[in-house]
DNA sequence: TTCAAAATTCTTGTATACATCTGGCATACG
DNA sequence: CGTATGCCAGATGTATACAAGAATTTTGAA
């Protein structure tokens, strides 16, 4: 399920090049992937490029239909919802989790990473919030301790990662963001844990509120 | 990612089939899953049978190493437990939901499906009360209106179902079942949501504690 | 000109052959 | 006698060839 960080075979290496482009949007939902066109693209025979097409379809990433072909998934709205629902029904299981289960470590790295996304926000550098954005997410799921959730919520973030893509870059976002990291923050370091899975729930929600107000607006 | 009712691929059949065979326990975890022979026991060359053994990876039911081969997953207990804690959680949210959103369709069929359940209890049909139980758990997915929870609970238990499947037919657990159904469905019908999702999480728990005690008890 | 049907072409599914790596076993050396 | 090294068998990864189904184009007639 998880593709390595230095994958040991053509496919898997294949796989990560396609799942980055396809993450980033250089590869639009909906595109075509042809078999023997990846394969002159990366210099390979089409059986690597079917396994790495089949670990992509495993992750939903593309949409495979046998003797179709596989495209880039294109989801509808509806299915983009439902997605955007259960990833935040899933962070906000984490957030209570952690919540009851963290150790000191967590918590210094949940406090840390926290305080990370405040200057990361007050900042210009987006690139930056990003990151400690994520590193506060994971230090959540850590303090989670349910490899299994963590893995689901990963996987899930991925299918979403198209989507939220453009939205993450958008400054006022991370603003409105950072405040719902203040509260959510505060619970869980406080140990309300239903406060703190409300204020996840909350948190991504608004995100996908957001993303698929504009993804509308620019009629995906 | 879901497996067509009826693969029109080689590759979708035999995944289909080695699927069942892990789920039912005929295939044991640990199992070694030699391309070859797979091979010639279907009557297929290893190309279609390893697409398989790639999409059985993917669900999680077979673990695959570059250059090691696949077998059948063999899960440590603490992954168990994780998985089970998991699911647990999803069919909590997915409870909870139901309880906010169900229509009057779902309130007949949950409270039908939960009555066949307390019958099939009280007979001896354990394949009977299996197919109910299933029932009763669908019927309330169905109300959660969420495909994408509902897609990752039918995920995660298959994965679960070689540690689940010797639990289910003791029918001391059935009697006890009922009785948590019981609790569940009163929550659910009467609206209280948060209630409804602890029943929920309690039932499961339960079903994980029994089938770790038994797993460990046979020595697996 | 337009619609329909057939044929061609292109893509995917499967089979087979070759390359490469892993693991075991035997032999030789310390 | 124990350990290390090198060879060999077997399994997986990849490439190529062939078969079958889908889409497109072309051709024929109305």
């Amino acid at each position: 399920m998880e593709i390595p960080a230095r994958p040991l075979t053509l496919a898997g290496e294949i796989a990560a090049t396609l799942e980055k482009e396809i993450i980033t949007g250089d590869l639009a939902p909906g595109q075509r992937l042809d078999e023997q066109m990846l394969g002159n693209r990366f210099n390979a025979s089409r059986t690597p490029v079917r396994e790495a097409l089949r670990l992509l379809a495993a992750s939903g990433l593309v949409t495979s239909e046998p003797r179709l072909g596989t495209l880039v998934s294109r989801p509808t709205v509806s299915e983009i919802m439902d997605l955007f629902e259960l990833v935040g029904e899933m962070e906000a299981v984490a957030a209570r989790l952690a919540c009851e289960r963290m150790t000191e470590h967590h918590r210094i790295a949940i406090a840390d990473s926290h305080e990370a996304c405040r200057l990361a926000a007050a900042g210009a550098d987006v690139d930056l919030y990003i990151r400690m954005n994520d590193l506060f997410h994971a230090a959540i799921h850590a303090a989670s301790d349910n490899r299994a959730l963590i893995a689901q919520i990963g996987a899930l973030n991925k299918r979403l990662m198209p989507y939220r893509h453009f939205i993450t870059f958008r400054p006022e976002r991370n603003q409105a963001a950072t405040q719902e990291h203040e509260l959510l923050a505060a619970k869980l370091l406080s140990g309300d844990a239903p406060a703190a899975a409300r204020a996840m729930r909350e948190h991504v929600g608004m995100l996908a509120e957001d993303a698929l107000v504009l993804a509308r607006s620019l009629k995906l």
